[in-house]
RNA sequence: GUCCCCUUCGUCUAGUGGCCUAGGACAUCGGCCUCUCACGCCGAAAACAGGGGUUCGACUCCCCUAGGGGACGCCA
């Protein structure tokens, strides 16, 4: 039997973090299986599903790079045949219709809390004549649930799962307008689109009973399920805006990396051993539902802070260049230009080993593009005292005249020039890395000095020494 | 309220009756490295929710309690 699984949001928001690995577990499953894995919108409720919502769960999942077989389907499109399958239902006496008013399911439903039962609609048109329905009241249509015994379901992450029957009441599978709802479309859908297996959010491990008998009334063969747990806030409560419930362009925006968020919501709730580190390819390789846990985690953004530094340090020049240009271009205020990019292309090695987002590594990387006056953080203008700056004026000497301009000399040069007066590396490290970034954190100074070239160092240096380097004009 | 599910370090987790003086990772705290910040390396602190069983032996199985979560819509 080929594995096919589908994940099936429902456009009525971006595509969230649940959602997200709820996507990410299908599309695992499916491709460590050699299956296949399909995209369905859940848009029945016209009301609430927007063009927005889709475009985001669609440019999400784009993100995320889960690529999905086939068309994408829309349950809505589907309502004609929704709406058949409930008219066989009721044909084979498997659905009724019911004429209850709003106002007595709402009588019903309060009586039925109050009394401590879960069961809230009490049945009374499953076997009542339609004859006797009131005039002016347009009937929806319920299927009938078992009313004695007890429904098993063999879930593959929560494993057997027991309901009694008289937990489950006549569920509503035809509106007053006639169109189905969500109940009935996906049981039909998933029929439809020969689901072998539904992975999804614990949410739904209640739902799963009553589908399973939509399954055995229309005479379907049941899929297999799998309830993965839900996402808490690092507060350990509901996902709110605060803390994670955010739609995944927000992980975007916050600059993380694609893979970095699928290692982190695959290890959440997912384990391997004691690895930690898994790329794609071996999660295709590793992933399983009997090693998903079964209870509920927590958002930490700290553990994919660090997930995210390790792929930001793997991942390719070129595309990470590209990935922090908007932001870079932007605090410029200008394009990058072509010295400003070969610099970049040197440096980005030390500056990606000291960033964890690519928010960090945009605004590290100023350093190297940056022309004009370069602003001069607090604590670095504190480095900056008048005996530092008379040694980067005396500096800006043997500088002028190093050759070749390396590494290697530029180290030997300071060194040599801390021996000859008496001072120690850092006295001169500081301010220098103060003067060449305006800051007080950067790459090794001789690695900074190296791809700013001379003529860059002179003319920072001559910035903050107030000597004017001939033929150079601060501001450029 | 009713039903369902869950419960190992702060967090994510390993653990499927003896391998556990409970392992790893992130975070934290020390130390080394050192021109700063990182990286890296070394080390420390840190957990089986509680109570009953079952068993020669329970983190592992059963029950109860507590706590947490989910569901209870003519939403999905």
């Amino acid at each position: 039997m080929t594995v096919v699984t589908r994940f099936a949001p429902s456009p009525t928001g971006f595509l969230h973090i649940g959602g997200a690995r709820t996507a990410l577990f299908n599309w695992l499953f499916s491709r460590h299986h050699g299956g296949t894995f399909r995209l369905r919108i859940e848009d029945t409720d016209a009301k609430r599903s927007t063009p927005e919502a889709i475009e985001g769960i669609l440019d999400g999942l784009g993100w995320l790079e889960l690529d999905w077989d086939g068309d994408t389907v829309f349950q809505s499109r589907n309502a004609a045949r929704h709406a058949a399958i409930a008219e066989q239902l009721l044909a084979s006496g498997n659905a009724y219709r019911c004429f209850c008013t709003p106002d007595e399911l709402a009588q019903m439903r309060t009586e039925a809390r109050a009394q401590g039962r879960t069961r809230l609609y009490d049945g009374r048109w499953r076997d009542r004549d339609p004859a006797e329905a009131p005039a002016g009241i347009s009937p929806v249509v319920r299927v009938k649930m078992p009313l004695q015994g007890q429904t098993v379901i063999q879930d593959l992450v929560q494993g057997e799962v027991t309901v009694a029957n008289q937990q489950l009441d006549d569920f509503i599978l035809l509106r007053a307008d006639g169109s189905p709802t969500y109940m009935l479309s996906v049981v039909v859908d998933d029929h439809d689109m020969a689901i072998t297996h539904v992975i999804r959010g614990d949410d739904h491990l209640n739902n799963a009973f009553r589908q399973l008998h939509l399954y055995q009334a229309c005479g379907w063969d049941i899929p297999d399920f799998a309830h993965i747990p839900l996402i808490h806030g690092s507060d350990g409560a509901k996902l709110s805006k605060r803390h994670g419930a955010l739609g995944v362009d927000a992980y975007r925006d916050m600059g993380y990396l694609p893979e970095a968020l699928r290692n982190y919501l695959l290890r959440l709730g997912w384990s391997h051993g004691d690895e930690e580190i898994i790329d794609t390819p071996q999660a295709i390789a590793w992933f399983d539902l009997d090693s998903v846990g079964r209870a509920a985690a927590r958002m930490d953004f700290t553990k994919l802070e660090s997930l995210n530094a390790h792929y930001i340090r793997q991942a390719d020049r070129d595309r990470l260049i590209e990935l922090i240009r908007p932001q870079l271009e932007r605090s410029l205020g200008h394009p990058i230009d072509d010295p400003g990019l070969e610099r970049l292309n040197k440096g980005l090695d030390g500056l990606r080993q000291r960033t964890k987002t690519l928010l960090e590594l945009a605004e590290s990387a100023l350093i190297y593009c940056r022309h004009g006056p370069l602003p001069i953080s607090p604590a670095a203008a504190k480095l900056l005292d008048p005996d530092a700056t008379a040694h980067l004026k005396r500096l800006s000497i043997p500088l002028r005249a190093l050759a070749p301009w390396n590494e290697q000399n530029l180290e030997s040069l300071l060194r040599e020039y801390c021996e000859q007066s008496d001072i120690k590396f850092g006295k001169i490290a500081q301010p220098l890395r103060a003067a060449l970034t305006g800051t007080t954190k950067s790459p090794g100074i001789f690695e900074v000095m190296n791809i700013l070239g001379r003529d860059e160092v002179l003319r920072r240096l001559s910035m903050v020494t107030g000597e004017t380097e001939p033929g150079f004009f601060p501001g450029r």
